[in-house]
DNA sequence: GTCTATATATAGATAGAC
DNA sequence: GTCTATCTATATATAGAC
């Protein structure tokens, strides 16, 4: 059962603006004059800011997350090729789009004026997304892919996860996509120097 | 000549709050109440926002770029004491400082919504900074210390802003000082394995 | 320099007609 | 569902008295 047309479009409004200009620097005044509804049409949707905000948070968990579940149990794809084709992904979808900032990084620098409610997706956001990257560390070893210790896995999520919020962050600042190459490239080559 | 010191204490303020809050996240108001004087009184010292934000970073940078020549200057130090010694300069003066945020880092997720003369700062604030890390691998290439191309340094750069800056941001987000030993570890161990 | 008072704009949000 | 109208709060900023 698939909700409005109009509310799809004020969320995905609502997550761009998000992603460019920070959740306390938009309002609905902006998501109004985009989509072409009146402020209190949007209060319909979504009765109060928060909501929308958790609402945004939730449904590009979701739509990442499915994506990523088809992209690790693809049987064809080595671990090498997954990692390449997530950090691809993520990228494509952020500064390759319009210089998107990632929405769970710009979510956390604001953590501290964010309602509790979306806080809390901002902090699932990331350990799900770092769950997946553990599984996947965990599926090379297995396989003999990487090389990599299991008791190094937890680490690696943080250091993989830390060098993409940060370059992503500084290829906007600079508007220079070698960040984001030279974090490619010193993930990959991190696991798998052939 | 220093300046009056409500005008460095509102300078203080307005930085602590910009590295908690935000830029957008912050009003003259908040200010007011913590420093004692009228909104209308900070207008006085800084007749608007943008004014305050560029001297906010213009302050900080000075005082960091200050410290780091110190730092490097220092000829009791080999070069990875100095690399170390620069990781936890920054985590003490933020992570460590009441979960501050990096300045820096703080304004770049908010970069299409400064004016742009704060833009401008905020770029300075990190070029002058990888200038400075340019400098040091420059310095332990000659003196044979660290394991490095000249040709790398400038990747080598922007790979240590992005794990730092990113392993800041989730430090802070999940309350976890464990992003930030972790990437203090990645940089350290990769150029000196001894 | 600091204050009171005020101007102007915008924010999030609600009531009620259609 | 969408609108008009309105409320209340807060933002940046200015004028002018002291």
């Amino acid at each position: 059962m698939k909700k409005h047309d109009i509310y799809q479009q004020i969320l995905d409004v609502a997550e761009h603006l998000t992603q460019t200009r920070g959740y306390n620097a938009f309002s609905y005044k902006d998501i109004s004059a985009i989509v072409g509804v009146k402020t209190s049409s949007i209060h319909y949707y979504f009765p109060t800011k928060a909501d929308l905000g958790k609402a945004v948070v939730k449904k590009h968990i979701d739509l990442l997350c499915e994506e990523l579940e088809q992209l690790i149990n693809n049987k064809q794809l080595s671990c090498k090729k997954k990692l390449e084709k997530f950090i691809d992904g993520i990228v494509a979808k952020t500064y390759l789009d319009r210089q998107k900032m990632c929405l769970g990084g710009m979510l956390a620098s604001d953590v501290l004026t964010l309602p509790p409610v979306i806080q809390k997706e901002v902090r699932l956001f990331f350990t799900r997304l770092e769950d997946w990257i553990k599984r996947l560390l965990t599926e090379s070893i297995n396989k003999n892919e990487f090389k990599l210790k299991k008791n190094d896995i937890n680490n690696e999520a943080l250091f993989i996860f830390s060098l993409l919020e940060g370059a992503l962050l500084l290829a906007r600042l600079f508007q220079d996509e070698g960040h984001l190459t030279v974090a490619r490239k010193q993930i990959i080559n991190r696991y798998c120097k052939d």
